[in-house]
DNA sequence: TCCTCCATGTAATCTGTTACATGATTCT
DNA sequence: AGAATCATGTAACAGATTACATGGAGGA
């Protein structure tokens, strides 16, 4: 039950309409929390019968923009789910276990799907990079921006793990690494 | 379409009825796709249907237990499947998600949460470490062992980061720290 | 006018989750 | 016989994915 907080949080952050939100949720949120538009509008109606948003008046019509705000209610619940305890997401990377079914039928073409998500994911830690130095410069981290600052580190560090692990498993493959760097001092 | 590959990838290593590849799936391969007894024996019908597995005979009741093995055509199907091409799993985390909706509507009770998933991931790391003692001792590192020991040093590396990253988000969050190290030498 | 893009939505399908139902076996 | 446990399933629903439908606005 995450989508409704997580359209919440953006919505917060600034009304929107739908697509807004969906292209949105394509950069900051949806780098943890991703979406399609579908999802999204179906949501945004459940939100709304729920009372936790509005419609800001104006442009009823079909095919006009739409743009929703967070009511007090909506607040409050985004405030205590928050708080809420969960369970980690369990790991669920076919990835992994293409690694693994490999060990059993054979590693023909695995080697390719590799290189490709490690130049995927280099270019993500890249780019999650260049967003921690035009955002957070050491000079001014203010504490407001602080936790804004960690969920972006949690990225720079997942995207981190994954080139390095991937750099392993592409010797364990049996291909030579090649390339530059993995992005770390 | 990954919980049939993985089924075929277990009943590879060993031939199982559905409930032992359930408990199967609660430990190694469960480890990065878990799946519940219902999905196993939905997925079990459709790949004996689609000939990729058979049913051993004997044991045609109900209530008895009913092994698989994998036919020619699933071990096909695998291999096919391990040399696919396939985005890489969006992040979606609801934690990640929780400290960006703390950043706007404030930081209450989150601090709990945080330890709790530290304590989780820390107990998950050091199982993942004695997995690795035990079967993977520095000596004996042969190469057909190699895959599946890189696979376990993916969640080594995940569970690090874990632990790692919690611990940070705890000192934004305005928590100390405190109790042992992250379990890094 | 026609085409394209923006925007909002519906429909069908698949996957995952939770709860329940039923038969067989074993132990007391 | 009764209870507990193992094992195989069904049913109902929530969430996610993919494809398609509709309407408005702007430009060629």
């Amino acid at each position: 039950m995450s989508l409704p907080h997580a359209i919440l949080t953006a919505l917060l952050e600034k009304p929107s309409s739908g697509l807004e939100l969906a292209r949105r949720f394509d950069k900051s949120i949806g780098y943890f929390w991703s979406a399609t538009h579908q999802q999204i509008y179906r949501e945004l109606g459940r939100l709304e019968k729920a009372g936790l948003i509005r419609a800001l008046p104006a442009a009823p019509a079909r095919g006009q923009k739409k743009e929703y705000e967070v009511l007090p209610d909506g607040r409050a619940a985004l405030s205590a789910w928050v708080a809420e305890a969960g369970a980690p997401r369990p790991v669920r990377d076919p990835l992994l276990l293409r690694m693994r079914a490999a060990a059993v039928v054979g590693t023909a073409g695995l080697a390719e799907e590799i290189r490709r998500h490690l130049d995927l994911h280099r270019r993500q830690l890249a780019e999650y990079r260049a967003i921690e130095e035009r955002d957070f410069p050491p000079e001014r981290d203010s504490a407001e921006d602080r936790l804004r600052h960690v969920v972006l580190r949690g990225g720079i560090g997942l995207e981190t793990f994954w080139t390095e692990w991937l750099t392993e498993a592409l010797t364990a493959v049996g291909e030579p690494v090649g390339e530059q760097g993995n992005g770390r001092a």
